[in-house]
DNA sequence: AGGTTGACCTGGACGC
DNA sequence: TGCGTCCAGGTCAACC
């Protein structure tokens, strides 16, 4: 469900309710498939955490988790908060984390339930079972690989599409080069730089690319500015709905007249995801 | 090697 | 109303 807006609104919400709380206690759900970190891996690296940071990378949320022991429990370690790990949630399709007060409903297709010290819940949702929970407790962290749109220069960005024959939709959508790009950015993207989502990646001329970027980081900013995206039914941490969905020029307007030429908007698959793009307008 | 396809799930919209 | 079909914002493994 979630593409980088959704999941940059969500992390704004949660990092103002939950960061510097304690975990108490954590139940999962039994059925295994959300969990890509074994079940008592989890519960050993969240029980007894302070959530130290929200953080997103690509479409991921990450809590920074440290030791919420008093620093007399490890009398010969370093000074300050021991490290504790990470925990990554991915919301799949349709996850979404919400809050909530313990007497509160427990919404069906809820698979963990985070009991906090301020007394609210922290609920992960996922009717169509596509996201994932795991935690990480290595050094460095979890680091998968690719860029942040919103950070990767216009060179940066250029390059990742050098030599590659694949649609430019596709490069688009390749989380190991550009990570956060979902199906609808990618679309709305390519409309306003004026560039057909079958034309190959490495085709694309140094002014393309570049109108690509600016595009790119200009679609995602004001959709987070929008609190994203609500298709059919993503909500934020606190339960609101986005509205960038009324600012989509091609997604989800098949048939549609294009805002600038009154063209019918098309729709096509591409490596197995549709496609949306102004016949006209579009290169 | 790198790109494309189908599978993974559930639910909502639509047609008959 | 009810049943069948298609579609969905994401990611993998398996295939070419």
């Amino acid at each position: 469900m979630p593409e980088l807006p959704e999941v940059e609104s969500i992390r704004r919400g949660l990092a103002r309710k939950v960061r510097g709380d304690v975990i108490e206690s954590v139940w999962l759900g039994e059925k295994p498939e959300p969990l890509k970190s074994p079940a008592p891996a989890i519960v050993a690296a969240l029980e007894q955490a302070r959530i130290a940071a929200v953080r997103r990378v690509g479409k991921h949320i990450v809590f920074d988790l440290e030791s919420a022991q008093p620093r007399t429990a490890v009398p010969h370690g370093p000074r300050g908060a021991q490290p504790h790990g990470q925990w990554i949630v991915h919301l799949g399709m349709t996850g979404s984390l919400v809050i909530a007060q313990p007497e509160s409903e427990v919404a069906r297709h809820t698979h963990a339930i985070v009991r906090l010290q301020s007394g609210r819940e922290l609920r992960f949702v996922d009717p169509r079972r596509f996201g994932r929970l795991s935690v990480v407790r290595e050094r460095g962290g979890f680091a998968p690989g690719g860029h942040e749109p919103l950070g990767a220069s216009v060179r940066q960005f250029a390059r990742l599409f050098r030599g590659r024959k694949t649609p430019i939709k596709s490069a688009l959508l390749n989380q190991k080069l550009l990570r956060g790009v979902g199906n609808i950015y990618a679309d709305e993207s390519l409309y306003r730089a004026g560039i057909r989502p079958r034309r190959r990646a490495s085709r694309l001329t140094g002014d393309e690319l570049g109108r690509l970027h600016r595009a790119l980081q200009q679609v995602l900013r004001q959709a987070i500015r929008a609190g994203g995206s609500s298709v059919s039914d993503y909500v934020n941490a606190e339960g609101e709905a986005g509205f960038f969905q009324f600012e989509h020029r091609v997604y989800g307007r098949e048939g549609e007249p294009c805002r600038k030429c009154r063209s019918a908007i098309k729709r096509v698959v591409i490596a197995g995801r549709s496609a949306h793009y102004c016949p006209k307008c579009q290169k």
